[in-house]
DNA sequence: AGTAAGTTAGTGATCGCTCACATACTTATT
DNA sequence: AATAAGTATGTGAGCGATCACTAACTTACT
């Protein structure tokens, strides 16, 4: 079953997110991928020059569905907090889509040994938390959100919301609707800043 | 430089609980532990029967340390709030002597390899949720705390925010105080809760 | 025929762990 | 008090397994 080089390549990625959320990221081999894929350990370096190679195309992936999402989110002219909400919804989503994320946050692989990757995944983050204020700020000029708490402290609040549901999420049985719980919280944090509904 | 077994185990898991925080808990080889002890790799064997049973004697140590902070912040007869507050600190002081903390609860070694590793920290965990739970309701029962908020959902954001704290400065450049950082948002969401100060 | 994709069979490095042996300390007997 | 016997701690060398990675060779597709 030969497959095209590109193919191949997305068949990779695909499987290390996989095998990153069933046994770990620091427990992705090359030989573990290879059984997973089909093919020979050796076979993985025809794809990519290095492991570490293969972690950045993983964060590119990545990369490129958060980029996506948070743009859906953003779309059409909502009041800044549905675009709130909706950006939060967003991030809830790509992580029940892709498991290994959390994860992948403290792994070896991203803190120890790999700068490229582990730069890849601040960026995002930092991308994120900027689009988290401008909301945030939108909403306190229009008076939709209260102004008594500077806006970087709300945007922290709610990346903790969502760090600490996802880590439940994660790290526990997974024994609910990540996005419902994250949601239902969220309205509550919503509610304690002021946020007036409609 | 002989040393009697107790003294060289103790010296060992202090040891452990460094290099985890300095080179990553994942990194901590019984090779690089027995270097940094002033030992062969060999003579750790002597005093754990394996790498194992090394980490589980840090979660004992661990533990002891969490449950003596938790007690000590609950002596006296301060009311909830105050309480919640002495509880809080207490764990960011924790976590700030004891920085490996935040990274071992994703490590590879007690998500993967080390059951045993894994319950001792979610035991930990939960007994700590339980105090948190026990001090809001109290708060709430005296009405110093809102009862617009369910006490389980307060005691998720609380621990939510001490969780993103202590990743964004374990994670990053520890460029801040974290108990200063943490007692700082802490009374900001303490204030959104209707917390009545005095 | 030429080349892209895959295989077989390795390499050296590192890991947890074991074993035979050596040395420091403790206890018991004279 | 001296010393023999026994125990606790440590060493040096090495085992088997696993890791990322490589080289030489083969097969499938255009």
């Amino acid at each position: 079953m030969r497959k095209s080089a590109s193919l191949r390549k997305a068949q990779i990625v695909a499987t290390i997110l996989d095998l990153a959320d069933r046994i770990g990221p620091d427990r992705v081999t090359t030989g573990a991928v290879a059984a997973e894929v089909g093919v020979t350990q050796a076979a993985i370096f025809r794809h990519f020059p290095t492991k570490a190679e293969m972690w950045v195309a993983v964060a590119d992936h990545v990369a490129v569905l958060l980029t996506a999402a948070w743009a859906a989110a953003l779309e059409g002219s909502k009041p800044p907090v549905e675009r709130l909400k909706a950006l939060i919804g967003a991030q809830l989503d790509q992580i029940t889509a892709n498991p290994a994320m959390p994860m992948l946050l403290f792994s070896r692989e991203l803190n120890v040994e790999n700068a490229a990757l582990r730069d890849a995944f601040r960026d995002r983050l930092v991308t994120l938390h900027g689009l988290l204020i401008h909301e945030i700020t939108q909403g306190q000029q229009n008076g939709t959100i209260g102004s008594d708490v500077a806006a970087g402290d709300i945007a922290v609040l709610l990346t903790s919301l969502v760090q600490g549901v996802a880590i439940r999420w994660a790290l526990g049985a997974r024994d609910f609707v990540l996005h419902d719980e994250g949601m239902r919280l969220l309205a509550v944090q919503l509610r304690l800043l002021g946020v007036r509904e409609g």
